[in-house]
DNA sequence: TATAATTAGACGACTGGTCAACTATTAAAA
DNA sequence: TTTTAATAGTTGACCAGTCGTCTAATTATA
Protein backbone atom coordinates (compact mmCIF):
# COMPACT_ATOMS: atom_id res chain seq x y z
CA UNK A 1 0.00 0.00 0.00
CA UNK A 2 1.43 3.42 -1.18
CA UNK A 3 1.86 6.51 1.23
CA UNK A 4 -0.26 8.26 -1.12
CA UNK A 5 -3.14 5.76 -0.88
CA UNK A 6 -2.64 5.03 2.67
CA UNK A 7 -3.23 8.91 3.02
CA UNK A 8 -6.34 9.03 0.56
CA UNK A 9 -7.58 5.98 2.47
CA UNK A 10 -7.59 7.80 6.04
CA UNK A 11 -8.23 11.43 4.58
CA UNK A 12 -11.53 9.37 3.41
CA UNK A 13 -12.29 8.05 6.68
CA UNK A 14 -12.21 11.49 8.01
CA UNK A 15 -14.12 12.60 5.68
CA UNK A 16 -17.05 10.16 6.02
CA UNK A 17 -17.57 11.04 9.19
CA UNK A 18 -17.34 14.69 9.80
CA UNK A 19 -19.76 14.87 6.55
CA UNK A 20 -22.49 12.85 8.48
CA UNK A 21 -21.65 16.30 10.89
CA UNK A 22 -21.71 18.85 8.74
CA UNK A 23 -24.89 17.11 6.97
CA UNK A 24 -26.95 17.38 9.67
CA UNK A 25 -25.86 20.58 11.44
CA UNK A 26 -24.56 22.94 8.68
CA UNK A 27 -21.37 24.64 8.08
CA UNK A 28 -20.95 26.77 10.78
CA UNK A 29 -22.47 24.61 13.48
CA UNK A 30 -19.85 22.04 12.55
CA UNK A 31 -16.22 22.68 14.31
CA UNK A 32 -13.33 21.22 13.42
CA UNK A 33 -12.91 20.31 17.13
CA UNK A 34 -16.32 18.14 16.31
CA UNK A 35 -14.56 16.68 13.38
CA UNK A 36 -11.34 15.38 14.56
CA UNK A 37 -13.21 14.06 17.69
CA UNK A 38 -16.14 12.20 15.82
CA UNK A 39 -13.03 10.63 13.70
CA UNK A 40 -10.99 9.94 16.58
CA UNK A 41 -7.39 12.08 15.20
CA UNK A 42 -5.57 14.70 16.67
CA UNK A 43 -6.69 18.37 16.18
CA UNK A 44 -2.98 18.65 14.09
CA UNK A 45 -4.01 15.75 12.09
CA UNK A 46 -6.85 17.77 10.53
CA UNK A 47 -4.63 20.47 8.80
CA UNK A 48 -2.16 17.49 7.50
CA UNK A 49 -5.05 15.86 5.59
CA UNK A 50 -7.42 19.13 4.62
CA UNK A 51 -5.66 22.59 3.75
CA UNK A 52 -9.07 24.12 6.11
CA UNK A 53 -12.39 23.87 6.74
CA UNK A 54 -13.56 25.02 3.77
CA UNK A 55 -11.43 22.29 1.82
CA UNK A 56 -12.82 19.62 4.08
CA UNK A 57 -16.47 20.56 3.15
CA UNK A 58 -15.60 20.96 -1.03
CA UNK A 59 -14.16 17.30 -0.49
CA UNK A 60 -17.17 16.14 1.83
CA UNK A 61 -19.95 17.61 -1.34
CA UNK A 62 -17.35 15.21 -3.79
CA UNK A 63 -17.74 12.43 -1.80
CA UNK A 64 -21.51 12.81 -1.03
CA UNK A 65 -22.32 13.39 -4.76
CA UNK A 66 -20.34 9.58 -5.59
CA UNK A 67 -21.67 8.47 -2.71
CA UNK A 68 -25.16 8.87 -2.69
CA UNK A 69 -25.73 9.78 -6.32
CA UNK A 70 -24.27 6.30 -8.13
CA UNK A 71 -27.46 4.09 -6.70
CA UNK A 72 -29.87 6.55 -7.97
CA UNK A 73 -28.33 6.93 -11.46
CA UNK A 74 -28.78 3.11 -11.81
CA UNK A 75 -32.43 3.39 -10.91
CA UNK A 76 -32.58 6.11 -13.33
CA UNK A 77 -30.83 4.06 -16.38
CA UNK A 78 -32.09 0.41 -15.53
CA UNK A 79 -32.48 -0.57 -19.08
CA UNK A 80 -35.37 -2.97 -17.35
CA UNK A 81 -37.82 -0.17 -17.56
CA UNK A 82 -39.29 2.74 -19.71
CA UNK A 83 -38.42 6.15 -19.45
CA UNK A 84 -41.37 6.96 -17.81
CA UNK A 85 -41.33 4.18 -15.38
CA UNK A 86 -37.35 5.24 -14.66
CA UNK A 87 -38.28 8.59 -13.61
CA UNK A 88 -40.48 7.47 -11.47
CA UNK A 89 -38.28 4.77 -9.95
CA UNK A 90 -35.84 7.19 -9.39
CA UNK A 91 -37.86 9.71 -7.96
CA UNK A 92 -39.59 7.10 -5.20
CA UNK A 93 -35.79 5.87 -4.72
CA UNK A 94 -34.87 9.26 -3.70
CA UNK A 95 -37.95 10.08 -1.46
CA UNK A 96 -37.37 6.55 0.12
CA UNK A 97 -34.00 7.53 1.34
CA UNK A 98 -35.13 10.68 2.75
CA UNK A 99 -37.73 8.71 4.27
CA UNK A 100 -36.27 5.58 5.94
CA UNK A 101 -32.72 6.46 6.32
CA UNK A 102 -32.91 9.78 7.29
CA UNK A 103 -35.80 9.90 9.21
CA UNK A 104 -37.12 13.05 7.90
CA UNK A 105 -34.41 14.76 9.87
CA UNK A 106 -31.06 15.86 7.94
CA UNK A 107 -32.34 16.32 3.87
CA UNK A 108 -30.19 16.62 1.21
CA UNK A 109 -26.38 17.93 2.21
CA UNK A 110 -25.77 19.50 -0.75
CA UNK A 111 -29.19 21.54 -0.24
CA UNK A 112 -28.10 22.40 2.94
CA UNK A 113 -24.78 23.54 2.25
CA UNK A 114 -26.08 25.67 -0.78
CA UNK A 115 -28.77 27.24 1.41
CA UNK A 116 -26.68 28.30 3.84
CA UNK A 117 -23.47 29.10 2.36
CA UNK A 118 -24.17 30.24 -1.31
CA UNK A 119 -24.13 33.84 -0.94
CA UNK A 120 -21.33 34.21 1.35
CA UNK A 121 -18.69 31.23 0.03
CA UNK A 122 -18.65 30.95 -3.84
CA UNK A 123 -16.60 28.01 -3.96
CA UNK A 124 -19.00 25.89 -2.43
CA UNK A 125 -21.68 27.63 -4.36
CA UNK A 126 -20.29 26.64 -7.14
CA UNK A 127 -19.54 23.17 -6.55
CA UNK A 128 -22.81 22.61 -5.13
CA UNK A 129 -23.90 24.22 -8.67
CA UNK A 130 -21.82 21.63 -10.86
CA UNK A 131 -22.86 18.90 -8.86
CA UNK A 132 -27.16 20.08 -9.50
CA UNK A 133 -26.45 20.78 -13.06
CA UNK A 134 -24.79 16.65 -13.56
CA UNK A 135 -27.75 15.38 -11.84
CA UNK A 136 -30.24 17.64 -13.90
CA UNK A 137 -28.22 16.78 -17.25
CA UNK A 138 -28.88 12.78 -16.61
CA UNK A 139 -32.48 13.39 -15.92
CA UNK A 140 -33.16 15.56 -18.33
CA UNK A 141 -32.19 12.58 -21.41
CA UNK A 142 -34.42 10.42 -19.47
CA UNK A 143 -37.21 12.64 -19.52
CA UNK A 144 -36.63 13.79 -23.19
CA UNK A 145 -37.01 10.15 -24.07
CA UNK A 146 -40.21 9.68 -22.66
CA UNK A 147 -41.51 12.68 -23.84
CA UNK A 148 -40.52 11.51 -27.25
CA UNK A 149 -42.10 8.01 -26.31
CA UNK A 150 -45.83 9.97 -25.55
CA UNK A 151 -45.65 8.71 -22.24
CA UNK A 152 -45.61 12.05 -20.25
CA UNK A 153 -47.11 15.48 -20.30
CA UNK A 154 -45.76 17.86 -23.34
CA UNK A 155 -47.27 20.58 -22.53
CA UNK A 156 -44.20 21.60 -20.41
CA UNK A 157 -40.67 21.16 -22.17
CA UNK A 158 -38.70 18.83 -20.65
CA UNK A 159 -35.71 21.29 -19.68
CA UNK A 160 -38.56 23.41 -18.04
CA UNK A 161 -40.40 20.27 -16.03
CA UNK A 162 -36.77 18.60 -14.98
CA UNK A 163 -36.10 22.29 -13.30
CA UNK A 164 -39.65 22.11 -11.87
CA UNK A 165 -39.64 18.60 -10.29
CA UNK A 166 -35.90 19.20 -8.62
CA UNK A 167 -37.02 22.05 -7.04
CA UNK A 168 -40.61 20.49 -5.89
CA UNK A 169 -37.91 18.18 -4.28
CA UNK A 170 -35.41 20.56 -2.75
CA UNK A 171 -38.72 22.55 -1.00
CA UNK A 172 -40.40 18.94 0.13
CA UNK A 173 -37.20 18.77 2.25
CA UNK A 174 -37.18 22.10 3.81
CA UNK A 175 -41.18 21.44 4.92
CA UNK A 176 -40.05 17.96 5.82
CA UNK A 177 -37.70 19.48 8.33
CA UNK A 178 -40.27 22.21 9.66
CA UNK A 179 -42.75 19.24 10.25
CA UNK A 180 -40.35 16.58 11.07
CA UNK A 181 -42.71 14.43 8.98
CA UNK A 182 -42.44 12.49 5.55
CA UNK A 183 -45.92 13.97 4.39
CA UNK A 184 -44.27 16.61 2.39
CA UNK A 185 -42.18 13.75 0.45
CA UNK A 186 -45.09 10.96 0.11
CA UNK A 187 -47.02 14.59 -1.42
CA UNK A 188 -44.41 15.22 -3.79
CA UNK A 189 -44.22 11.95 -5.27
CA UNK A 190 -47.97 11.77 -5.82
CA UNK A 191 -48.59 15.09 -7.42
CA UNK A 192 -45.34 13.99 -9.52
CA UNK A 193 -47.19 11.42 -10.88
CA UNK A 194 -50.95 12.65 -11.29
CA UNK A 195 -49.96 15.96 -12.69
CA UNK A 196 -46.50 16.08 -13.84
CA UNK A 197 -45.69 12.92 -15.38
CA UNK A 198 -48.85 11.23 -16.61
CA UNK B 1 -44.84 57.72 25.80
CA UNK B 2 -44.62 54.83 28.35
CA UNK B 3 -41.93 53.12 29.40
CA UNK B 4 -42.80 49.91 28.16
CA UNK B 5 -43.72 51.45 24.32
CA UNK B 6 -40.69 52.98 24.64
CA UNK B 7 -38.59 49.85 25.69
CA UNK B 8 -40.83 48.30 22.69
CA UNK B 9 -39.33 50.69 20.07
CA UNK B 10 -35.75 50.32 20.71
CA UNK B 11 -36.27 46.55 21.09
CA UNK B 12 -37.55 46.54 17.62
CA UNK B 13 -35.21 48.76 16.11
CA UNK B 14 -32.55 46.42 17.63
CA UNK B 15 -34.57 43.41 15.83
CA UNK B 16 -34.96 45.06 12.53
CA UNK B 17 -30.90 45.75 12.03
CA UNK B 18 -30.11 42.06 13.31
CA UNK B 19 -33.16 40.15 11.38
CA UNK B 20 -31.34 41.13 8.13
CA UNK B 21 -27.91 39.89 9.40
CA UNK B 22 -29.84 36.38 9.83
CA UNK B 23 -31.69 36.49 6.96
CA UNK B 24 -28.85 36.93 5.06
CA UNK B 25 -26.09 34.76 7.06
CA UNK B 26 -28.19 32.17 9.35
CA UNK B 27 -28.45 31.87 12.70
CA UNK B 28 -24.65 30.20 13.59
CA UNK B 29 -23.12 32.70 11.11
CA UNK B 30 -24.74 35.61 13.12
CA UNK B 31 -22.57 36.75 16.30
CA UNK B 32 -24.53 39.00 18.90
CA UNK B 33 -21.48 40.95 18.44
CA UNK B 34 -22.58 41.46 14.61
CA UNK B 35 -26.13 42.15 15.90
CA UNK B 36 -25.07 44.74 18.88
CA UNK B 37 -22.83 46.40 16.13
CA UNK B 38 -24.81 46.87 13.53
CA UNK B 39 -27.45 48.24 15.77
CA UNK B 40 -25.29 50.82 17.13
CA UNK B 41 -25.57 49.72 20.84
CA UNK B 42 -23.51 47.85 23.60
CA UNK B 43 -23.46 44.44 23.62
CA UNK B 44 -24.65 44.39 27.41
CA UNK B 45 -27.61 46.24 26.06
CA UNK B 46 -28.05 43.26 24.27
CA UNK B 47 -29.10 41.04 27.38
CA UNK B 48 -31.32 43.76 28.61
CA UNK B 49 -34.25 43.95 25.50
CA UNK B 50 -33.84 39.68 24.65
CA UNK B 51 -33.16 37.02 26.95
CA UNK B 52 -30.59 35.65 24.25
CA UNK B 53 -28.99 34.75 21.00
CA UNK B 54 -32.48 32.21 20.53
CA UNK B 55 -34.96 34.39 22.01
CA UNK B 56 -33.71 37.37 19.38
CA UNK B 57 -34.01 34.43 16.34
CA UNK B 58 -37.63 33.69 17.85
CA UNK B 59 -38.84 37.36 18.18
CA UNK B 60 -37.15 38.30 14.30
CA UNK B 61 -39.30 35.30 13.26
CA UNK B 62 -42.55 37.14 14.42
CA UNK B 63 -41.87 40.54 12.94
CA UNK B 64 -40.37 38.82 9.64
CA UNK B 65 -43.92 36.98 9.74
CA UNK B 66 -45.74 40.57 10.42
CA UNK B 67 -43.77 42.37 8.00
CA UNK B 68 -43.82 40.36 4.74
CA UNK B 69 -47.11 38.16 5.29
CA UNK B 70 -48.97 41.40 5.63
CA UNK B 71 -48.71 42.62 2.06
CA UNK B 72 -48.90 39.27 0.46
CA UNK B 73 -52.41 38.81 2.16
CA UNK B 74 -53.34 41.93 1.01
CA UNK B 75 -53.13 40.62 -2.32
CA UNK B 76 -54.10 37.05 -1.66
CA UNK B 77 -57.46 38.70 -0.98
CA UNK B 78 -58.22 41.41 -3.06
CA UNK B 79 -61.88 41.06 -3.85
CA UNK B 80 -61.20 42.76 -7.22
CA UNK B 81 -59.99 39.75 -8.33
CA UNK B 82 -61.59 36.12 -8.99
CA UNK B 83 -59.92 33.65 -6.64
CA UNK B 84 -57.89 32.15 -9.62
CA UNK B 85 -56.63 35.72 -10.05
CA UNK B 86 -55.71 36.09 -6.80
CA UNK B 87 -53.53 33.05 -6.52
CA UNK B 88 -51.59 34.27 -9.38
CA UNK B 89 -51.07 37.78 -7.99
CA UNK B 90 -50.02 36.55 -4.88
CA UNK B 91 -47.48 33.93 -6.47
CA UNK B 92 -46.28 36.72 -8.79
CA UNK B 93 -45.88 39.31 -5.81
CA UNK B 94 -43.88 36.68 -3.76
CA UNK B 95 -41.65 35.97 -6.65
CA UNK B 96 -41.51 39.59 -7.76
CA UNK B 97 -40.00 40.58 -3.84
CA UNK B 98 -37.30 37.80 -4.37
CA UNK B 99 -36.59 38.67 -7.53
CA UNK B 100 -36.30 42.70 -7.24
CA UNK B 101 -35.80 43.46 -3.60
CA UNK B 102 -33.36 40.25 -2.86
CA UNK B 103 -31.30 39.79 -5.77
CA UNK B 104 -31.82 36.47 -5.77
CA UNK B 105 -29.86 36.16 -2.25
CA UNK B 106 -31.34 36.14 0.53
CA UNK B 107 -34.60 33.77 -0.01
CA UNK B 108 -37.34 33.84 2.87
CA UNK B 109 -35.69 34.13 6.02
CA UNK B 110 -38.24 31.26 7.98
CA UNK B 111 -36.99 28.84 5.34
CA UNK B 112 -33.23 29.56 5.87
CA UNK B 113 -33.71 28.88 9.83
CA UNK B 114 -35.92 25.88 9.24
CA UNK B 115 -33.53 24.46 6.71
CA UNK B 116 -30.28 25.11 9.04
CA UNK B 117 -31.85 24.81 12.93
CA UNK B 118 -35.11 22.49 12.64
CA UNK B 119 -33.31 19.50 13.33
CA UNK B 120 -31.47 21.22 16.38
CA UNK B 121 -33.56 24.01 17.76
CA UNK B 122 -37.22 22.67 18.95
CA UNK B 123 -38.80 26.26 19.43
CA UNK B 124 -37.09 27.63 16.27
CA UNK B 125 -38.90 24.53 14.21
CA UNK B 126 -42.20 24.71 15.86
CA UNK B 127 -41.99 28.53 15.32
CA UNK B 128 -41.44 28.28 11.68
CA UNK B 129 -44.17 25.29 11.16
CA UNK B 130 -46.58 27.94 13.17
CA UNK B 131 -46.20 30.37 10.91
CA UNK B 132 -46.14 28.23 7.60
CA UNK B 133 -49.35 26.63 8.65
CA UNK B 134 -50.97 30.61 8.98
CA UNK B 135 -50.16 31.12 5.42
CA UNK B 136 -50.97 27.70 4.39
CA UNK B 137 -54.55 28.25 5.34
CA UNK B 138 -54.95 31.49 3.76
CA UNK B 139 -53.80 30.39 0.78
CA UNK B 140 -56.03 26.88 1.04
CA UNK B 141 -59.09 29.08 1.59
CA UNK B 142 -58.98 30.27 -1.88
CA UNK B 143 -57.68 27.80 -3.81
CA UNK B 144 -60.82 25.69 -2.62
CA UNK B 145 -62.91 28.98 -3.51
CA UNK B 146 -60.86 28.94 -6.91
CA UNK B 147 -61.90 25.13 -7.46
CA UNK B 148 -65.46 25.93 -6.57
CA UNK B 149 -65.67 27.91 -9.09
CA UNK B 150 -63.99 25.29 -11.84
CA UNK B 151 -61.20 28.03 -12.47
CA UNK B 152 -58.39 25.96 -11.76
CA UNK B 153 -57.50 22.12 -11.98
CA UNK B 154 -59.80 19.15 -9.83
CA UNK B 155 -57.63 16.62 -10.32
CA UNK B 156 -55.79 17.40 -6.99
CA UNK B 157 -57.42 18.13 -3.88
CA UNK B 158 -56.33 21.58 -2.89
CA UNK B 159 -54.93 20.60 0.66
CA UNK B 160 -52.39 18.96 -1.58
CA UNK B 161 -52.26 21.76 -4.29
CA UNK B 162 -51.30 24.39 -1.86
CA UNK B 163 -48.43 22.85 -0.08
CA UNK B 164 -47.43 21.49 -3.54
CA UNK B 165 -47.18 24.71 -4.99
CA UNK B 166 -45.35 26.00 -1.38
CA UNK B 167 -43.22 23.23 -1.48
CA UNK B 168 -41.67 24.13 -5.53
CA UNK B 169 -41.30 28.38 -4.09
CA UNK B 170 -39.32 26.72 -1.61
CA UNK B 171 -36.54 24.84 -3.26
CA UNK B 172 -36.98 27.33 -5.99
CA UNK B 173 -35.28 29.54 -3.52
CA UNK B 174 -32.64 27.40 -2.65
CA UNK B 175 -31.75 26.74 -6.67
CA UNK B 176 -31.69 30.62 -7.15
CA UNK B 177 -29.30 30.54 -4.47
CA UNK B 178 -27.37 27.80 -5.98
CA UNK B 179 -27.23 29.50 -9.29
CA UNK B 180 -27.64 33.21 -8.48
CA UNK B 181 -30.36 33.58 -11.13
CA UNK B 182 -34.03 33.98 -10.62
CA UNK B 183 -34.61 32.08 -13.68
CA UNK B 184 -35.76 29.52 -11.20
CA UNK B 185 -38.28 31.80 -9.46
CA UNK B 186 -39.25 32.43 -12.95
CA UNK B 187 -39.79 29.27 -14.29
CA UNK B 188 -41.39 28.12 -11.22
CA UNK B 189 -44.00 30.88 -11.83
CA UNK B 190 -44.57 29.18 -15.54
CA UNK B 191 -45.28 26.07 -14.76
CA UNK B 192 -48.05 27.25 -12.13
CA UNK B 193 -49.68 29.12 -14.65
CA UNK B 194 -49.56 26.66 -17.26
CA UNK B 195 -50.26 22.73 -15.60
CA UNK B 196 -51.69 23.38 -11.68
CA UNK B 197 -53.95 26.32 -11.94
CA UNK B 198 -55.47 26.05 -15.44
C1' DT C 1 20.93 9.25 8.23
C1' DA C 2 17.49 11.57 5.47
C1' DT C 3 12.94 12.13 4.51
C1' DA C 4 8.13 11.89 5.14
C1' DA C 5 4.19 11.42 8.16
C1' DT C 6 2.17 12.73 12.28
C1' DT C 7 0.93 15.36 16.30
C1' DA C 8 0.60 18.15 20.76
C1' DG C 9 -0.12 22.28 22.11
C1' DA C 10 -0.30 27.01 21.71
C1' DC C 11 -1.90 31.21 18.93
C1' DG C 12 -4.90 35.36 18.80
C1' DA C 13 -9.47 36.21 17.86
C1' DC C 14 -13.90 35.42 18.97
C1' DT C 15 -18.16 33.06 21.27
C1' DG C 16 -22.66 33.75 24.15
C1' DG C 17 -23.43 35.53 28.37
C1' DT C 18 -22.82 38.09 33.11
C1' DC C 19 -22.37 41.81 36.17
C1' DA C 20 -21.60 45.69 39.12
C1' DA C 21 -21.54 50.35 38.49
C1' DC C 22 -23.60 53.98 36.34
C1' DT C 23 -27.18 57.69 34.67
C1' DA C 24 -32.04 59.02 33.54
C1' DT C 25 -36.61 58.93 34.61
C1' DT C 26 -40.50 58.64 37.47
C1' DA C 27 -43.64 58.98 41.37
C1' DA C 28 -44.46 59.62 46.10
C1' DA C 29 -43.35 62.27 50.33
C1' DA C 30 -42.09 66.48 52.59
C1' DT D 1 -42.07 72.86 44.86
C1' DT D 2 -38.49 70.52 46.32
C1' DT D 3 -36.51 66.27 48.11
C1' DT D 4 -36.18 61.52 48.16
C1' DA D 5 -36.48 56.75 46.91
C1' DA D 6 -37.25 53.52 43.58
C1' DT D 7 -37.09 51.93 39.23
C1' DA D 8 -35.79 51.72 34.26
C1' DG D 9 -32.30 51.89 31.15
C1' DT D 10 -27.25 51.82 29.85
C1' DT D 11 -22.56 50.60 29.91
C1' DG D 12 -18.03 48.21 28.87
C1' DA D 13 -15.02 45.26 31.27
C1' DC D 14 -14.87 40.54 31.96
C1' DC D 15 -15.82 35.35 32.14
C1' DA D 16 -14.73 30.63 30.70
C1' DG D 17 -14.85 28.32 26.70
C1' DT D 18 -14.32 27.64 21.71
C1' DC D 19 -13.01 29.02 17.05
C1' DG D 20 -9.88 27.96 12.83
C1' DT D 21 -5.11 27.74 12.08
C1' DC D 22 -0.20 27.06 12.52
C1' DT D 23 4.37 25.48 13.87
C1' DA D 24 7.95 23.19 16.23
C1' DA D 25 8.88 18.85 17.70
C1' DT D 26 8.30 14.02 17.43
C1' DT D 27 7.81 9.54 15.38
C1' DA D 28 7.89 6.29 11.56
C1' DT D 29 9.72 4.92 7.24
C1' DA D 30 13.32 4.51 3.67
Amino acid sequence: MSKTLKHDLKADAILNTGMELMWSRGYNATSVNDIVKAAGIPKGSFYFYFDSKEDFALKAIDMYFENHFGPAMKVLNDENFSPKERLLNFYEFRANILREELHCKMGCMCCNLANEMAEHNEEIRKSVALKSSIVRGHILKVMIEAQENNEINKMVDAEHLTDFIEDVGKGAMITMKEMNSSQPIDNTITIIKTLLLR
